[in-house]
DNA sequence: CTGAAAGCGCTTACAG
DNA sequence: CTGAAAGCGCTTACAG
């Protein structure tokens, strides 16, 4: 292999000067210049990042831990991270936690060790334990989509997207309207949209029915599982379902569909996440877009903030959302 | 930092034996292990990989070059890759060429100069460079989804599943089989799947109709448009098509919508790829499924044995692949 | 069973 | 404008 010593003696010069002209820094005459840059051409030389990186404590590289890869939402947010980095030369290395939350604190270590120059989370949820190692990392930690305490960190609207929802539905003229959530290990989820869900229908005077809300556990199944519940087992029907992501929405609509309730006629469907499928349907979803891959994008540029040490990094950085409205509502 | 320097001192041993424990090779006393182990437990100390690697030349790190991560297929592979390389404690770097040939031979240099152990490129075409840059990579490379020469490849088969799906449609009784595929410069999608709805028509005796071969570009409009082609300005009309991506297959389905074609009595659609989407489309679509994430899977398996040095790694693994078959055929 | 020494490929003051 | 030297944190023969 080529290394900065072969490219020195063939352009005839020394290694401080080939590492100069590589870095652009400290002068190097025109002369040695040319020299060098010919061998390097010729040898399609390129500088070992392992030497450089045990020397500067740079990488080059930005850790990202998610839940899982084969997502849409967690490609899309990847792509929109990618995107950005690429064009600072910086390249991601990946941590899929395959939804193990345990995992995500081994990672955060791991990835140090790995010499990563920061680290973007895809958070899953919250707990002092994660807190903590984000606390101690030696590295930049940007999270995307959870409101962690002390941490630069990229939020969904969920809230606020979610009284949209809400409100666009009573416009609609729906008024039994029902959810169905998560549980609240994922606070964004499972608490933000819920208290949204809440706190809409009382500030328009609508009763808040406990068997109105079901909960699922993000999977097809649970969706059609939690609308049978809301369906069979409550003493009146809803008219309208918030459902807190398309993946849930669908397994929903696949029981209605199983049971000839016609979509929007007899039930609505709000969804969230602006999947590609959610277009496709039948009836074509009503659904929150988040945006994901700009919010990768945004997550991206407030890490090369971080790394280029601006101090005034924005701690909080709440991102933009849009309400597709489709046939479902 | 702690370095291994910190934990020798502490341990009170050489920094060589504490290498010796963590590597586990060579002698270490009993009394030094437990040493070494409690201060290494105590300060949370991990070795850098930087040092090691440029020391070993190894580096636990695996480059995947894809066209694309926020595409079904491709987080699907990434997500198999991922799983078995975790377990073999690797870890993914993520080259995404944002479907730029030219920049595939870019990150083969690239990543082997961030020192990763091999490369697993996700195969959009062949070319002779591409080719060159493979054969002239240090590290071992495997390649997924394109049959290249001299290359370990996982090839889906591209071929056998088209004929199985043509034969599947005359079983159904459809005689006017139309084609909407790619271009040629992907081998594995544009020449091979054509080349086996074209043998299976001869074989069955069936005219082969220029008009009926329409091309798309991978996106959904192009399936659209396709579709369009094939049924305004052929002289006679198909009564089924085989579109080779799922994509492609939504943008003709929905032009048949459109037009107030129903799926499958007038025209029947088999696809390939079998996407989330695939299942819950109306109706639901038949289709190939390549199972990508256990091609994904294969794949890092072929690369660890590379890396293990075995020397009878095949060269060629023909995947397998499973027809779905559902109702729009 | 253990430690001193050399070296992996770079960068960075420093002296000239 | 340029080069010699030190050092980043490891591992690996080698000598004891």
């Amino acid at each position: 292999m080529t290394t900065i010593n072969d490219i020195a003696k063939m352009a005839g010069v020394s290694r401080s000067t080939v590492s100069r002209f590589l870095n652009k820094n400290g002068y190097v005459s025109e002369e040695a210049a040319k020299r060098i840059q010919d061998v390097i051409h010729d040898t399609g030389y390129m500088p070992s990042q392992s030497a450089q990186s045990l020397r500067t404590k740079k990488s080059g590289v930005i850790g990202v831990i998610l839940p899982k890869i084969s997502t849409e939402t967690a490609s899309r947010v990847v792509s929109g991270i990618n995107q950005f980095l690429q064009k600072n030369h910086y390249q991601v290395l990946l941590a899929d936690t395959s939804l193990n939350h345990e995992k995500e604190i081994e990672f955060i270590r791991l990835l140090q060790s790995r010499n990563v120059d920061g680290i973007i989370l895809l958070g899953t949820h919250i707990s002092t334990e994660l807190m903590r190692a984000i606390q101690e990392s030696r590295v930049p930690i940007v999270v995307i989509g959870q409101d962690m305490p002390e941490t630069t960190s990229v939020i969904y609207p969920d809230y606020l997207a979610t009284v949209e929802m809400i409100e666009y539905m009573l416009e609609r003229k729906y008024r039994q309207i029902a959810y169905i959530g998560v549980g609240e290990e994922d606070p964004a989820i499972g608490i933000e949209r819920k208290r949204a869900y809440v706190d809409t229908l009382k500030k328009y005077h609508l009763t808040v029915r406990e068997q109105w809300i079901q909960l699922g556990d993000f999977s097809i199944e649970s969706g059609y599982q939690a609308m049978r519940r809301l369906m069979e087992t409550s003493s009146s029907r809803p008219d309208a379902v918030f459902v807190v992501t398309d993946r849930m929405a669908i397994g929903a609509i696949q029981y209605l569909k199983d049971h000839q309730y016609r979509i929007p006629e007899n039930v609505a469907i709000g969804a969230t996440g602006a999947s590609t499928l959610s277009k496709y349907l039948e009836p074509s979803l009503t659904t929150i877009d988040f945006q994901n891959e700009e919010a990768g994008t945004l997550a991206a540029q407030l890490m090369m903030k971080a790394l280029e040490g601006e101090d005034e990094v924005e701690k909080k950085v709440i991102h933009s959302y849009r309400l597709l409205k489709r046939d479902s509502v």
